[in-house]
DNA sequence: GTTCGAACAAAATACCAATTTGGTCTATTT
DNA sequence: AAATAGACCAAATTGGTATTTTGTTCGAAC
């Protein structure tokens, strides 16, 4: 029955996901994960082909449900600005959960899997479309002055996307909130006087 | 005399800092120093303490010439957004001809030598001072319209220092000082229409 | 279709001898 | 007195080897 087989390949990289996240996707070895599922080692490989694909597994689903969560906090607000707010605070909260996701993109040694880059490329391009629809939006409801709205996303993207690991490793939520406030102010009125 | 030790030290230094460059700190010897500098290894100690010594004072040379770079681009213009732009260009420009400073700030290894958190920190501070000088000024001439000026340069701070690495490894100059340009405009107008 | 256990090659780890390196010290030279 | 050279040393590094672990495969069993 096909959507056992699914089951318990979900199964698998449920175990798998924490377990990477605990010991990082190195220190991992194919016997935990096994355990972990409650199978024997070489079972594991009747639903995945090798260490590597489950990894995948797992940081696809992490992807996913990043996208998932930024779309629907997104989605929740209809003025542009609070959609931009949305979108940073979102991701900062989520990403902070989303330890395999995060270690993808920043390990050396992981980058070097071919799926990576890609799953990287596909994701940015996620979020770069997702912040040109906002900016689209503000300017067609006569609030955003933007000249080049697929620059100005990728701008913005790469700017918020650099600050990720001072706040990563930041402690004071508050803190970090009233950086990005401040950060989303200067965003929306510049500094120049009007 | 003690203007020869000096010169023999900054000499010593001008090799190193192009070794350390060209290997990184692990990677070059005493040896290589002291040949390079035509001394023996054992003279080398009469000069410095030690090899961390001497990679302190590399980097200490090269956060001074930055310093002095920034300090001289902003001053050579009145206009705080001029100087804004300045310091971010020069900033840029500059570290990618600091190797060893670059390095000490992004090397697990090196970063655990003390000196170099008290060099980070003391850059830091230098830059936000820049910042902050910048835009109080832009306050005083009734241009820009800050709360709170100390917060606004700290995350100003954050933000370009986040770019850094994409900067670093990016090819195309012109694209740079593109984005750079267009994160200028929206720091100065905002998204806001006005 | 699913699972298990044995087997295997590659990778990782542990161990050890040899070499290199950073640093010290004394005697010599300038 | 200042500067240098060379011998020396302990710690670190390197390279080689033996051992163990790991990821994977495969055939048999359920």
């Amino acid at each position: 029955m096909l959507e056992d087989f699914q089951k318990v390949q979900a199964h698998i990289v449920e175990k798998a996901q924490d377990l990477f996240a605990r010991f990082g996707f190195r220190k991992t070895t194919m016997d935990e994960i096994a355990q972990a599922a409650r199978k024997g080692k070489s079972s594991i490989y009747h639903y995945f082909q090798n260490k590597e694909e489950i990894f995948r597994a797992v940081v696809e689903k992490e992807a996913n449900e990043l996208k998932k969560a930024i779309s629907q906090a997104v989605a929740r607000e209809t003025d542009p600005r609070a959609q931009l707010r949305a979108y940073v605070l979102t991701r900062m909260h989520a990403l902070k959960n989303l330890a395999n996701l995060y270690s993808a993109f920043r390990d050396d040694y992981i980058e070097s899997y071919g799926f990576i880059e890609r799953l990287r490329v596909g994701y940015d391009e996620f979020e770069r479309s997702v912040i040109s629809r906002i900016l689209q939006a503000g300017v067609e409801r006569g609030e955003f002055v933007i000249e080049d709205v697929g620059l100005m996303a990728y701008v913005i993207v790469v700017a918020f996307k650099g600050l990720e690991y001072p706040w990563a490793v930041a402690q004071d939520i508050a803190k970090i909130e009233e950086n990005i406030d401040t950060l989303l102010h200067v965003l929306f009125y510049g500094l120049l006087k009007r």
